[in-house]
RNA sequence: UGGGGAGUCGCCAAGUGGUAAGGCACCGGAUUUUGAUUCCGGCAUUCGUAGGUUCGAUCCCUACCUCCUCAGCCA
C-alpha cells in the first residue's frame, strides 16, 4: 500500500496481486504480452498491452513480449516486426529480449514425452471428422478413441516418428489423456501436437510437428516465470486445461491465468480476420491506413501514445462484456493534444473575400501565439492582405437562428485581425456565392473598441501567403454502417469506408516545415497530423484529421 | 436443454451488510479574438426480476429472466 505509485490500470487485477504479495506468494510480478504474429495490432491489443505492461510498472515488475508462433501457416516476420514497433511506440519496453514460443519447441517436445511416459498423452490416428464424432456434443459425453489405450512405449515410438516426419500431415496427433466425458469440451482429450509441414518464420523446416496453443501457452508462461497470465474471457474454459498441463509436469512453476473482457469499440472492427480482409480486398490502403483501428493506423492518423494509454486507463478492466463509446477515445486524444498541438490556421473549403478598403499589393503581418495558454510555443507572423480566404461555411445569406458568423451586412472578427463587415455577395450564373466584398474596421486591430462586441470569430488566410495542402477528413475513425454487418464473412460487401473525404485547402506558411507526426490544431477545425508517410519535402502537405474539436461548428 | 461467465445512469466503471465513487456523453451558467479550452452547477431514493434473512441488502440466501462463451489437428 505504502509507496505504491498511481495505478496505470484499475483494480480488478490489483486486488488479486495485492493479496498474492501480502501472503508472500510472490516477491515481484511478471506478466507477458503474447501476440501471435499473424496481423497488425489493433486498439483491442492496446488495452492488453497497457494492462500487462502497466501492471509491471505499477509493481516495479517485468513484462515480457512473447510471440505465440505455433501456427506457421499464418505468421510472418513483417507482422512480428510491426508488433514490436507498435509496443515501443505506445511507450513500453519489454524485459530483456523478445521471447518466442518457438524458442521452447525442444523443451515442449520433452515435456510431451514426459506426459506420454506418465500415461497422460497418446498418439491418435483418428481423422478430424472421426475425432469430432468421438468428441460428443455440448450435452452428450464423448467416447474414447480406439487409440486411447495405447501403451506408453508405443506412443513414445509413434511420437518420435511424428517428429521424424514419417507420417503425413494430419494423419496423427498427440492428445492429452484427460476425460472424454467432461462437461468442459476442452478437457475431452485435447490435441496438443499436430503434424504440419509448413515453413516456420524462425525454425524454418526444422519441425514438422507443432504444439497447440493450450499446451504451449501455460508451459511458456511457466518457463518464463510469469506470475499472472492475463487473457480474455473466452479462455475461461481453458483454465482447467492450463492448470492440468502444469499440474502434471515436473516444471516447478505454476502461473495463474486470469481472464478479463476484451475491448469493443462502437462502430469498430476488432477482429484480425476482418481487418485482414479489408486490407486484402483493398478497401483501405494497408494495415496503417488512418481509417484502420490498428495502432499503426491510429498513429498515422495523429493519435498519441499518451492518448491511447489514457484511454486504456479510463475504460478499466472488468469481466463484463462491453462496448465503449467512441467519444471516450476521442476525448482522451483531444485532452492530450490540447496542450501539445500548436495552433495554426487552415481553410478547408475556401471562399474568396476582397477587402475593399485595403490597399492592393500591401501585406500587413501580425504576430500570433502558437498556443493560447502556452507562450513557450512561440509566435509566428500571420500576414493580412486585400484578398483573403475564409471558410465557405462561415458565410450564410440566410443564417439560421443563433448564427454567430458572417452574413450580409453582418460583422465578424477575423481571428488575430480586424473586424470585418460584409457588404456584397457575388454569385455565379447558378446563384452560388463565389466571392464576398467586405470592409474592415481599421479601428479594431488588436482591440475591441468600447461598446463594440462582435461575438463571432472566424479563421482566414491571406490569398498571397497561403500554402496549398491536402486535408483528409475522417467522419469517424472506422465505420461499419450497419450494426450487424460485421457478423458475417462477407461483411466487406457491407462495409462502407466512406469516412474519408479529401479536400484541397490552404494552410498558413508556418506549417511548411512540419515534421512527420507533428500535430497541429487548425483553429476551429480540429486536430490534424502532418502525415508521416506522404509528406515529402517539396510535395503538397498532407494532413489527416486526428480529432474534431468538441462540439465545434464543424459538421460530422 | 450440459459446462463456464456476466448483469450498477445513454456508454464505460468503483463499491460490497450501514444507506450508490469517478470518467465519457448530455444539459445549464461564467470567462474567452478558436461556437475550443478553462471554470462552476445539474445529471441512479436506485444497483436484471421476484421472494427471503436482517434493525438495515446492490452486497447474504432461493428461484427466475436476459446476454456472452465452449463441440479447430486456430490463437
Amino acid at each position: 500500500m505504502s509507496g505504491t505509485p498511481t495505478p496505470i490500470v484499475s483494480n480488478f487485477i490489483h486486488t488479486i496481486i495485492d493479496a498474492d504479495l501480502a501472503r508472500g506468494k510472490h516477491n515481484n510480478i511478471v506478466t507477458r504480452f503474447p501476440p501471435e504474429p499473424n496481423g497488425y495490432l489493433h486498439v483491442g491489443h492496446a488495452k492488453s498491452i497497457c494492462l500487462n505492461f502497466g501492471l509491471a510498472q505499477d509493481y516495479q515488475g517485468k513484462c515480457n513480449l512473447r510471440f505465440d508462433d505455433t501456427n506457421p501457416e499464418k505468421e510472418s516476420q513483417e507482422y512480428a516486426q510491426s508488433i514490436q514497433d507498435d509496443v515501443r511506440w505506445l511507450g513500453f519496453a519489454w524485459d530483456g529480449e523478445v521471447r518466442w514460443a518457438s524458442d521452447y519447441f525442444e523443451q515442449l517436445y520433452q515435456f510431451a514425452v514426459e506426459l506420454i511416459e506418465k500415461g497422460l498423452a497418446y498418439v491418435d490416428d483418428l481423422t478430424p471428422e472421426q475425432m469430432r464424432e468421438y468428441r460428443g456434443t455440448l450435452t452428450q459425453a464423448g467416447k474414447p478413441s480406439p487409440s486411447r489405450s495405447r501403451l506408453a512405449a508405443e506412443n513414445l515410438d509413434l511420437f518420435a516418428r511424428m517428429r521424424a516426419g514419417e507420417f503425413a500431415d494430419g494423419s496423427r496427433v498427440l492428445r492429452a489423456k484427460i476425460d472424454m466425458t467432461s462437461s468442459n469440451m476442452n478437457m475431452r482429450d485435447p490435441v496438443i501436437y499436430r503434424i504440419r509441414r509448413a515453413h516456420h518464420i524462425r525454425t524454418g523446416d526444422a519441425w514438422c510437428i507443432y504444439p497447440m496453443y493450450d499446451y504451449t501457452h501455460c508451459i511458456s508462461d511457466a518457463l518464463e516465470g510469469i506470475t499472472h497470465s492475463l487473457c480474455t474471457l473466452e479462455f475461461e474454459d481453458h483454465r482447467p486445461l492450463y492448470d492440468w498441463v502444469l499440474d502434471n509436469l515436473n516444471i516447478g512453476c505454476h502461473p495463474r491465468q486470469y481472464e478479463f473482457s476484451r475491448l469493443e469499440l462502437h462502430y469498430t472492427i476488432t477482429s484480425k480476420r476482418k481487418l485482414l480482409q479489408l486490407v486484402n480486398d483493398k478497401h483501405v490502403s494497408g494495415w496503417d491506413d488512418p481509417r484502420m483501428p490498428t495502432i499503426s493506423g491510429m498513429r498515422r492518423r495523429g493519435y498519441t501514445p499518451e492518448g491511447i494509454r489514457e484511454f486504456a486507463k479510463r475504460i478499466g478492466i472488468s469481466k463484463s462484456e462491453n462496448s465503449v463509446d467512441m467519444s471516450v477515445l476521442e476525448g482522451c486524444v483531444r485532452e492530450d493534444l490540447e496542450d501539445k498541438a500548436a495552433r495554426v490556421i487552415a481553410v478547408i473549403n475556401p471562399l474568396k473575400v476582397v477587402v475593399t478598403n485595403f490597399i492592393a499589393g500591401q501585406t500587413e503581418s501580425r504576430s500570433a501565439g502558437f498556443h493560447p495558454q502556452h507562450p513557450e510555443f512561440g509566435e509566428r507572423l500571420v500576414p493580412f492582405g486585400k484578398e483573403i480566404w475564409i471558410e465557405a461555411d462561415d458565410f450564410s445569406e440566410t443564417p439560421p437562428s443563433g448564427w454567430q458568423r458572417l452574413t450580409l451586412g453582418g460583422e465578424v472578427r477575423l481571428r488575430y485581425s480586424y473586424v470585418l463587415r460584409c457588404d456584397e455577395a457575388i454569385k455565379d450564373a447558378a446563384g452560388n456565392v463565389i466571392e464576398l466584398r467586405c470592409l474592415i474596421d481599421p479601428d479594431t486591430l488588436g482591440k475591441n473598441p468600447v461598446g463594440r462586441k462582435v461575438k463571432g470569430v472566424i479563421h482566414w488566410l491571406a490569398v498571397d501567403h497561403a500554402l496549398p495542402a491536402e486535408i483528409r477528413l475522417y467522419d469517424r475513425l472506422f465505420t461499419v454502417p450497419e450494426p450487424d454487418a460485421d457478423k458475417d464473412v462477407d461483411f466487406c460487401t457491407h462495409f462502407n469506408p466512406t469516412s474519408l473525404t479529401i479536400a484541397q485547402g490552404w494552410v498558413e506558411t508556418a506549417v511548411q516545415d512540419a515534421a512527420p507526426e507533428t500535430r497541429y490544431q487548425f483553429e476551429r477545425l480540429g486536430y490534424y497530423c502532418a502525415d508521416r508517410y506522404e509528406h515529402q519535402p517539396g510535395e503538397k502537405l498532407v494532413f489527416n484529421r486526428a480529432a474534431t474539436l468538441k462540439d465545434a461548428w464543424v459538421k460530422n
